[in-house]
DNA sequence: ACCATATTGAGTACGCATTCCCAATACGCT
DNA sequence: AGCGTATTGGGAATGCGTACTCAATATGGT
C-alpha cells in the first residue's frame, strides 16, 4: 500500500495558524504563529507545507504588487485584498466592482484581474492619528 | 558650479526606447531596446538610468503581481495595466471604475489602488486561435 | 509495540533582480 | 582643444525568497 501524506503536528500548526490568522500570511508570519504551537519547527517544513497544501488544493496563493506572495486558505471565493501602508498587513476585501471587461482596450480578451487596495488598517490609523 | 547630470547617448537611448514602445519595459526590455542604439550599453547603465530618471520624476514603477517591475514614462495620469498571459507584456488601460471607497472593509483609510486586467493581447488571441 | 517510510530541522545552495566596484571613457564648460 | 569629472561597462558581489540535502525523528498501519 501507499501511504500518501501523514499527518504532522507542524502541518496541523500551519493550518490552525492560517485560519486564526484570517487573513493572507506571508511564509515567515506563518513560520512565527507556527512556533507558538510547535517551537522547533523550521522555514523549509513552512514552505514544504505551503507547496503540499497547496497541490492539494487547500491553500491559494496571493500575489501582490511588490511583496512576497502570501498565502489564504482556498475556497473563499472571488475576492480582493487590502494592503495596509503602515504594518504591511494584507487583509481580505469582499465587494467587487464587476464590469471590468469595458476597461479592456479593444482587441484584448480580458481572463480575469486583480484589484488591490492601499490605506490604513484600523490600528495603523489610530496609531498614525496620535503620533 | 556644480554639474549635476550629463547627456548622454545611453540616457537617450533609454528614453527614446521607452518613448518608442509605449507599454511599459522590464530593465531587460529597455536594454534589449537600448542596444539596437547603442550597441555598447550594459544593464548596469540601464538600472542607473532607471534610479536617476525616477528620482528626476521622469520615469515611474509600474509593480505588478508576482512579476518584476516595468517601467514608464510619468505624467500619463491615473491608469492601470493590462498583463498578456501569452507573451507576459504589459499595456495601459485608460479606464478606472472608480468608487472603490465602499469596498474597502468598515474602519479602512482607502488611500488608493491598483487594477491588474490579465488575458490575452491581440497578437497572442489570434496566435493561440490558429494553434 | 514494531517497523517501514514520510517528515522534519538546520544548514547550505540556488535563482533572480539589482547594486557595487573601478579603470576606461565621454561629456561639456572654458 | 584641454581638462575636470560624471558616466560607462562588465564582472563580481549582494540580498532575498525559496528549494535542496541528509541524518534524525515521528507517524500510522499492522
Amino acid at each position: 500500500m501507499i501511504v500518501r501524506q501523514r499527518h504532522t503536528r507542524q502541518r496541523a500548526a500551519i493550518m490552525s495558524a492560517l485560519e486564526a490568522a484570517n487573513h493572507p500570511c506571508t511564509p515567515e508570519e506563518l513560520l512565527e504563529a507556527a512556533q507558538v504551537r510547535v517551537a522547533s519547527i523550521g522555514m523549509a517544513t513552512v514552505y514544504r507545507a505551503i507547496r503540499d497544501l497547496s497541490d492539494e488544493g487547500r491553500l491559494s496563493a496571493v500575489a501582490l504588487p511588490g511583496a512576497a506572495p502570501r498565502y489564504e486558505l482556498a475556497g473563499r471565493g472571488h475576492h480582493h485584498h487590502f494592503e495596509c501602508a503602515g504594518c504591511r498587513k494584507v487583509f481580505h476585501v469582499d465587494g467587487c466592482p464587476g464590469d471590468l471587461a469595458r476597461l479592456a482596450p479593444a482587441g484584448f480578451t480580458l481572463e480575469g484581474h486583480e484589484i488591490v487596495l492601499y490605506g490604513k488598517c484600523p490600528g495603523c490609523a489610530a496609531s498614525s492619528k496620535s503620533a
